[in-house]
DNA sequence: CCCATAATGTCAACTTACTTGACCTATCGA
DNA sequence: TCGATAGGTCAAGTAAGTTGACATTATGGG
């Protein structure tokens, strides 16, 4: 019995989990589809404006793609003008990734809709209910 | 300064989210890469198995897809015979849908793979965690 | 100085997973 | 009987990824 209720709790853990990550995802989206971009785009700003001078090694990595499906929204981004990249000062192959101040209004607005959407939930449930949730979101995503 | 601090903590708990996710799916895709199958009929199982009978439209809706995108990936299950068609016994126009045998195991495997990382995350961290956990993504899911 | 290697870019061909639009059948219910 | 609903399907298109092969440029060691 106790163990069917876990079941059961489970079940409804991953279906928060879903459903939460959808709603997540879908205020950028509209945002992006606008201007014909698309998660991808998101994803790039978002970690180039983390991770200031990231190079494209970097990216591929914490994106896990390959190279070739980040060359094209990259590529895009550049012309665009929302990214800009110069060469690495120790290693010129290297290049150095960077939002242009338009880049960077951008993902504040993208970004800024999810942080909203965080900040909510957790203003309204109370800070144990937060360091509750970042533990063991850091312990799934470990 | 306060607020700088909280900008920094909702991009980490962006990126929890994001990785979180990430790692959450990955163990599943893995499995269904073997058979041929996507993320897509993994839902699709997954729902079925958790609403049984459920109707071609209960599915759209909670799947949020359009009927073209469900009708594929809905009829190799039932080819596959992991998934059961029966007309409605009331309105016969409506089917119920239902696993077989095998798709019930399929889907304890991928659902399994996921309970056990949910499950894990949540007895390292503690009820009050998890109950916070709930809460703060319950909210986020709207 | 030469050359293997690394970082990046790009072409091609393919796959998966969607989308909208149009149209079909079967069934239901007033 | 007839309009509305549930479902199925064809077509054409898009987005986002894959692998493989190959080119360019720059680095750094011998």
């Amino acid at each position: 019995m106790v163990d069917l209720k876990r079941r059961a709790e489970l079940h409804e853990a991953i279906e928060l989990l879903y459903f939460a990550y959808r709603g997540f995802t879908d205020g950028p989206d509209r945002i992006l589809e606008r201007r014909g971009l698309g998660r991808t785009h998101h994803r790039i700003l978002y970690f180039i404006g983390r991770r200031r001078d990231i190079s494209v090694q970097g990216l591929l990595g914490v994106l896990a793609v390959s190279k070739q499906a980040l060359n094209a929204p990259l590529r895009q981004l550049i012309e665009m003008k929302l990214v800009a990249a110069a060469p690495g000062p120790q290693d010129r192959r290297v290049k150095q990734l960077r939002l242009t101040a338009e880049g960077q209004r951008l993902e504040s607005e993208l970004t800024g809709v999810q942080m909203r959407l965080l900040e909510r939930a957790f203003d309204a449930a109370g800070a144990a209910d937060e360091a509750g949730w970042r533990r063991i979101l850091g312990s799934v995503a470990g």
